[in-house]
DNA sequence: CAGCTCCATGATCATTGGCA
DNA sequence: GCAGTGCTCGCATGGAGCTG
DNA sequence: GAGCACTGC
């Protein structure tokens, strides 16, 4: 089928469709709509609040016309009745809406809800002439270049009538778990009789995905062989002579986790694991003692970060460290030029570098290692199954150990990453100073800024923490200006306000000036949320602390405490409501950032740590622990079914996994 | 820093003719 | 193939936040 | 006004 095929569709729409990567209209159908108008359950106007997106049923009894404002800019204004009622429905730029809308018609109006006293209005609503036979549910679609919804919808409606979506999950277990039929599901994502056939389907095609990328990882998994290519020499003595000669000493879940990985190098099995800690839990030294004991053997290692400033870091760190001991390092990035490359490709290749370090330009085909017998990959929470499968590939027969800095609530990381072992340094060091937190009401912010104005003036500094910069939109909150013009007019001059919108120069100006001691109070957005490191900062207040998830909270809140000084993290809110509180007051109560991971995660499902590439909601990851319980089983069954196994183990080698496993992580 | 996408803004505040 | 007609659908811009 | 389908050449 081809888009020539369906009416609407010619040369200049269907060059935009290509550009834009869909090359058929079956391509088209995992486009899922970004939102549905449904005009079967009408608004009570009285009843939805200012921004809600909201259907009514109305027509106008005048003839619309042009208030032509001022140069470029008209508008066209109507007076819309439904059930006694007025809405007003304004259209900016659009004159010809004017003679579009055709007096005593009944519309379908579409859009979101602007209040004022007891008026209400919508801007440029979308309008669908009311006929009696419309279908009930209509699917809203991202607009693709200048191809409209209306027209997307068109092009998939072709495509469905074309072809039939199989299914990974074979019909018998689809029965025994009354999944329903993945076909029919796509029909209902894009032209639903009802909402409620949204959901079903939306529910069927996350565990369609969910249940084939668990079974895709086991059979990756599987075929490569567990027994190892690399055999070591039991060299750990020698691991424990350069963690001696150390200035500090290891944590016990330091140890823990280092005798684990290095039992594991010295076991007839490949080693395959997770290795989670939190923000300064101490990952990376671990990680370089088993690239040392890799060394000892006379092997390379390799340890991949997502980004060239932390890749960078990596490499610094180790020529302060294994460099010393005698192993050279190498560094290999995207942004190196053509002279710098050659040459670090060629130590590579000849074996004169050790440990290696790098962003995902290590996994260029034109990266060879002499004998790369250990693959460290940092913080990578972005891979999909593909991915994984290809670094599999790569590194074949080396021991593979992804860090993750995030903790990753303990039931989703034993699905996901089922197929590692998973090793967590649960223990910060010690000599780590205790954080306190505490709620505060109200009523004791002025309490809180005596608090802070002491420490001021005994020379600790305060972190303010907003969660946006303007206040615009208005919705109630605390911005990072107003917030700022508060303290400061409380504080005066030892303030400095810091945000995502501000120049680079000023950013890292205040930012130094923060870090050097001259500012005391460091108003700021989340952009602090990594890669701060400010000592002698020992109080932390975040406002508004309810628009933000519990691990990204314990992430702020371990931007202090990080001397010797025991430190403070005060948490403000305007939300009353008892959900909001549970959290805050779990938040309070713990320390630990798994154990919150793991509360978020239960309480408000997986959106937090997954991120999804799909348009609207189809198909996403599900989010609801039990389904995820579900997809487990149903991967078992999957892996006993030889047809099944087959037909993903094809999707893998074929590169052709298609939507199932598009999924990513953050 | 650049380039991208998403989203709010844009005019007024009431709909209307008689009263003070 | 191409010109002409008539159909349907249709804003433009800037700020904010995210990604590379 | 853009893009497309349709008609008539």
């Amino acid at each position: 089928m081809q888009f020539s095929d369906i009416k609407g569709f010619g040369e200049k729409r269907i060059a935009v469709l290509k550009a834009a990567g869909f090359t058929s209209p079956e391509d088209l159908i995992t486009y899922f709509p970004l939102r549905y108008i449904d005009t079967s359950s009408l608004t009570r106007l009285e009843d939805a609040s200012e921004g809600d997106r909201v259907v009514v049923c109305a027509c106008t009894h005048e003839t619309p016309k042009v208030a032509y404002i001022r140069k470029r800019l008209n508008l066209v204004k109507v007076k819309f009745i439904y059930d006694n009622k007025t809405v007003w429905c304004s259209w900016f730029n659009q004159p010809f809406m004017a003679k579009n809308i055709v007096p005593n018609r009944y519309y379908y109006i579409a859009g979101k809800l602007k209040k004022f006293k007891s008026t209400y209005e919508i801007v440029a609503p979308e309008l669908i002439k009311f006929t009696g036979n419309e279908p009930p549910v209509i699917p809203v679609y991202k607009p693709i270049g200048k191809i409209n919804s209306g027209l997307i919808s068109e092009a998939i409606k072709a495509a469905l009538g074309a072809v039939s979506v199989d299914s990974y999950i074979p019909q018998s277990i689809a029965e025994k778990y009354e999944l329903g039929n993945i076909d029919k599901a796509f029909s209902a994502i894009h032209f639903p009789r009802a909402m409620s056939e949204v959901y079903a389907a939306q529910r069927l095609l996350s565990i369609e995905r969910l249940s084939y990328m668990l079974a895709a990882y086991s059979l990756i998994k599987a075929a490569d062989s567990d027994s190892r290519a690399y055999i070591y020499k039991d060299k750990k003595d020698k691991v424990n002579e350069l963690i001696g000669s150390l200035p500090y000493s290891l944590t016990g879940a330091q140890k823990r986790c280092l005798d684990a990985l290095l039992c594991g190098f010295t076991s007839d099995k490949k080693v395959n694991a997770l290795l989670e800690g939190d923000v300064g839990s101490g990952k990376t030294v671990v990680a370089m003692l088993c690239m040392y004991f890799a060394a000892m053997s006379g092997y390379q290692s390799a340890l991949m970060a997502p980004t060239e400033i932390l890749a960078a870091q990596h490499y610094r760190n180790a020529i302060g460290f294994l460099e010393k001991h005698g192993l050279r390092c190498g560094y290999i990035s995207g942004s190196m030029n053509r002279r710098e490359r050659e040459e670090a490709l060629f130590n590579i290749a000849v074996g004169n570098y050790a440990c290696i370090f790098g962003t995902h330009a290590l996994m260029s085909d034109d990266v060879r290692f002499k004998n790369l017998s250990l693959v460290i990959i940092d913080e990578q929470h972005r891979f999909g199954v593909a991915q994984r499968a290809a670094l599999e590939n790569k590194s074949q027969g080396a021991d593979s150990i992804v860090m993750s800095a995030t903790p990753i609530p303990r039931t989703l990381a034993l699905t996901l990453y089922a197929d590692l072992d998973r090793l967590v340094i649960d223990e910060l060091p010690s000599g780590k100073a205790r954080i306190n937190t505490r709620f505060v009401p109200p009523e004791r912010e002025k309490g809180m800024w005596d608090y802070i104005a002491a420490k001021a003036a005994a020379g600790e500094q305060t972190y303010v923490v907003v969660p946006k910069i303007t206040s615009d939109d208005d919705d109630g909150g605390c911005s990072a200006e107003t917030v700022y013009e508060r303290y400061k007019s409380r504080f005066g001059d030892v303030i400095a306000l810091v945000h995502g919108k501000q120049k680079e120069s000023e950013r890292s100006e205040n930012m130094r000036k923060f870090a050097a001691g001259e500012i005391k109070i460091l108003v700021a957005t989340t952009v602090i949320e990594v890669g701060i490191d400010v000592a002698n900062a020992t109080t932390m207040v975040i406002y508004d602390s309810d628009r933000f998830g519990l691990s990204q909270l314990h992430q702020l809140r371990g931007r202090v405490g990080r001397g010797k000084i025991d430190s403070y993290c005060f948490v403000l809110t305007s939300a009353e409501n008892s959900e909001t509180r549970a959290r805050l007051e779990k938040f309070i109560a713990c320390s630990d950032g798994f154990e919150l991971a793991e509360f978020d995660f239960l309480t408000r499902g997986a959106g937090d740590f997954i991120g999804y590439n799909q348009h609207g909601n189809g198909g996403s990851f599900p989010s609801d622990p039990g389904l995820i319980a579900l997809c487990k089983v149903i991967k078992d069954d999957l892996l006993l079914d030889f047809g099944a196994t087959e037909k993903i183990r094809d999707s893998l080698t074929c590169g052709r996994s298609e939507f199932f496993n598009k999924l990513t992580l953050n």
